[in-house]
RNA sequence: CGGGGCGUAGCGCAGUCAGGUCAGCGCAUCUGCUUUGGGAGCAGAGGGUCGCAGGUUCGAAUCCUGCCGCCCCGACCA
């Protein structure tokens, strides 16, 4: 992409409305622009991350087996009167009529709707086990938005829902959305601690929340620091084995972890040894809960057995915040130059920066570059306005990009350019012809 | 919903107490010239229903009344 030709906003200035770090960067990185109070336009750049964060989700969760569709944002009230919850969902729940007066709302969640779907089409418990799950926009009306996209009124999540004949097998469905939560997170360069957690107006006995420390999160969480040398990244796993998973279940839920609701000081006190002690702030970036048939029941969602007998389903829903994520990530990832993302949710893998346009030299090895690396399948954003070295430099940090390619005619006097890591501020020159393949190397690192 | 604050040009702000001389500043934008490796300089230009609606007054950004919107703290939450 060339920057002349993108459409990206950038703030010079901090909006006063902004006061922390991943609501303020984002409008100044041109991401999304307020339109209400916690309703956001996603702009371009802002959009890329959110599209990003949303295929690293929906890939997690096809390999846990779970299916995707998609249910409408508009809902018909009668659903929610049935369960019982169009009453106790309260305030939060934005209602709405159509022409006909009819009562509709704009969900805040789809526990209903997909009980009744299956409902509807499953009869034999030999349709299960089936996990379904979609990508979806939900509308809360929150008492006090705030914080940007971390607690907007509208947001996207990811929502699943387990169905299972038996509360045994209900619970490997948990045990394996709670395994494919750790890989989501860890594939977006987070650690999540998964905490154990209130069920809240969901319902259900077993819930767990995944948190990212961060300073501005919202949770109180107190939990042992041996999570700090958790190796997030190896979960390899067969999903259809029961015993695997619940053992890497039992591996992360062994270790004390919990939100303030849910603190236990005397246990903490009692399992973890005061120098593992930590306590700090953490986001809330998922949370998944079992409740058996608490909605099965009253929507007579049931299967007959092999028994011959009726069965209420046994289920589960799953919860990625994917919109609050990309406050989230920046959260734990930002310096005071700006935004520095992990390279997985990046909105281009690479910056490269012409210092300057219309030099004939430059332009020509600028061009040479930008059109190898998009060959190479690299995704770049190419500031190629004329704009002055130091515009360009303070741009390229604030939003971000994992990497930059800095072109000038002092190098390329030489024969080379920079490569400069964001994260760590590292600083490389390479000879011009071999600034692809070590580029490439760099993402594969 | 309780408490606090804000609303003046795209962004950040001054002006409001003490009504007139008040439509201002910085940045951004446009034009020209000079510059060009970490937010350039000079010269010129454009851009505002002062949140909205009433009222007081000879006169209102400024005073009064009502309303709307936004932010922060709290209670509540993906």
């Amino acid at each position: 992409m060339r920057l002349s030709r993108y459409f990206l906003p950038v703030l010079r200035e901090d909006p006063k409305e902004a006061e922390i770090a991943s609501h303020r960067l984002m409008l100044r990185a041109g991401m999304i622009r307020q339109e209400a109070a916690g309703i956001y336009s996603w702009l371009p750049l802002g959009f890329r991350v959110l599209k990003k964060i949303e295929a690293i989700v929906r890939r997690e969760q096809e390999r846990a087996g779970s299916i995707e569709m998609l249910m409408p944002t508009i809902q018909p009230a009668e659903l929610w009167k049935r369960s019982g919850r169009y009453d106790d969902y309260g305030r939060e729940m934005l209602r709405i009529s159509d022409r006909k007066e009819h009562e509709l709302l704009y969900g805040p969640t789809n526990e209903e709707m997909i009980t009744d779907i299956v409902a509807r089409f499953v009869q034999s418990y030999k349709q299960l086990p089936l996990n379904l799950f979609h990508i979806q926009w939900k509308f809360r009306d929150e008492i006090r938005p705030r914080f940007g996209v971390m607690r907007g009124r509208e947001f996207l999540m990811k929502d699943g829902y387990s169905f299972d004949l038996t509360r045994e097998e209900g619970e490997h469905a948990y045990n394996k959305m709670f395994v494919s939560y750790l890989r989501t997170f860890a594939a977006m360069g987070l650690k999540a601690i998964p905490m154990r957690a209130e069920t809240g107006p969901i319902g259900g006995n077993l819930s767990h929340e995944f948190l990212i420390l961060a300073d501005t999160g919202e949770s109180q969480v107190y939990f042992d620091a041996a999570f700090h040398e958790k190796d997030w990244r190896t979960f390899e796993l067969d999903y259809d084995d029961p015993a695997a998973v619940a053992a890497v279940v039992d591996e992360f839920t062994s270790m004390y972890a919990a939100t303030e609701e849910m603190h236990d000081e005397e246990r903490f006190e009692r399992e973890v040894p005061p120098e593992r002690r930590v306590s700090g702030r953490g986001i809330e970036v998922g949370h998944i809960f079992f409740f058996g048939d608490k909605y099965s029941k009253p929507l007579g969602a049931k299967v007959l057995g092999p028994d011959g007998e009726e069965h209420h389903l046994q289920c589960g829903s799953y919860g990625i915040g994917v919109s609050r994520l990309v406050g989230a990530i920046i959260e734990a990832g930002h310096d005071e130059n700006g935004i520095v993302w992990p390279e997985p949710v990046a909105p281009f893998q690479a910056g490269l920066i012409n210092l300057r346009q219309g030099d004939e030299a430059t332009d020509a090895a600028c061009e040479g570059l930008y059109e190898k690396l998009a060959n190479a399948g690299l995704e770049v954003l190419y500031d190629d306005t004329s704009e002055r070295a130091g515009e360009k430099f303070v741009r390229m940090d604030l939003i971000g990009l994992p990497w930059q390619v800095i072109v000038g005619p002092r190098g390329l006097r030489d024969g080379v350019v920079e490569i400069k890591n964001r994260a760590s501020g590292a600083r490389e020159n390479v000879p011009l012809d071999n600034a692809v393949d070590w580029l490439r190397q760099c993402l594969m690192g």
